[in-house]
DNA sequence: TATTGTTATACTCTATAACTATA
DNA sequence: TATAGTTATAGAGTATAACAATA
């Protein structure tokens, strides 16, 4: 809708008067909408020299870690929809980040894999995913960064379990 | 893209299969992105049996705040931009939840009001509110929640001081 | 000429589902 | 008949800017 920070140049009796309702601003989930929205945008905007997006990123970083290759496996587990996946995946085998060869014991199968300049470009990503981290936590100190972390994966985790990082789900086997 | 609630049928074991990147689950500001989809998602399922959005209810939470009352003071302050704001305005004129009428001393401008009626659905809101934070904050304790809107005001503020809570600004003037 | 509110337009995302080739 | 990947279409949401009325 309106996603701009505030014009740094402004005055600041106009900053005061034109802050949000105490409601809203004392509902985390408020919150949480509002900086979300800021946060993707400022994450696309930091891509965007790079000719790609995050999702670009989560991509080249599920390939990475190995074990999901096939485009099923990888959009499910990135929650893309497989249609949306195809894009991505175009775009970042036409830069030659990634390969798709059909799989010869099924032949409707695309095996998905990082290439060497795939790799070289997840680092890239990789550093700025550490500068967006840096700008919007800059104000929070590294212990109250690991807690944000451990909160916001509460909230994901109950949401939807496949949120959770490795030991919950796997303790309860 | 795809922000469907894990299938609480699915086998257990593709649940662990498809989960995320740890990559990307260490990651504070992709979790807030793909909870604050979540939620606002979640909001505007809940808001809809009402024939209203989350936006409606903040235009109302702003109102019953007295002061801005305008709707170039409305849209400024809620961060909407001033086209949409007509429509939602219309939206709740509409249904009888706030008045327009000319300000006299500058008939350009709309004086917006919330009426009884308004109130009352102000009321309702609240209580979609309430349990939605409920819903999404479930796993976390009153200290826990409080810590989250702490560190979410926090960046919040960084991002754009308009996010602030009274005390802040004010003790800097 | 600048501002308030309004309306119309265009563009981006994304969700849906039709389609092909394999199984 | 069902599944993997692909493509096309349509719809919601949003940003832009043109517009009429006041100042």
């Amino acid at each position: 809708m309106n996603a701009k920070p505030a014009d740094p140049s402004a005055p600041l009796a106009d900053t005061v008067a034109n802050c949000l309702p105490a409601e809203l601003l004392a509902d985390p989930l408020f919150l949480l909408v509002r900086v979300g929205v800021a946060i993707k945008s400022g994450a696309v905007e930091e891509f965007e020299r790079t000719g790609f997006g995050p999702y670009h990123h989560s991509v080249l970083a599920l390939l990475d870690e190995g074990a999901r290759d096939t485009q099923a496996a990888i959009a499910d587990a990135l929650q893309f929809d497989r249609g949306t996946l195809v894009g991505l995946l175009d775009d970042l085998e036409q830069h030659g980040l990634v390969e798709r060869r059909r799989d010869p014991s099924d032949r409707r199968r695309h095996v998905v894999s990082l290439t060497p300049a795939g790799r070289r470009q997840l680092a890239e990503f990789r550093t700025i995913i550490t500068s967006l981290d840096d700008q919007f936590l800059a104000p929070l100190d590294d212990r109250e960064r690991t807690t944000l972390l451990a909160l916001l994966s509460k909230i994901a985790t109950h949401y939807d379990p496949r949120f959770s990082r490795g030991g919950e789900i796997a303790a309860t086997v």
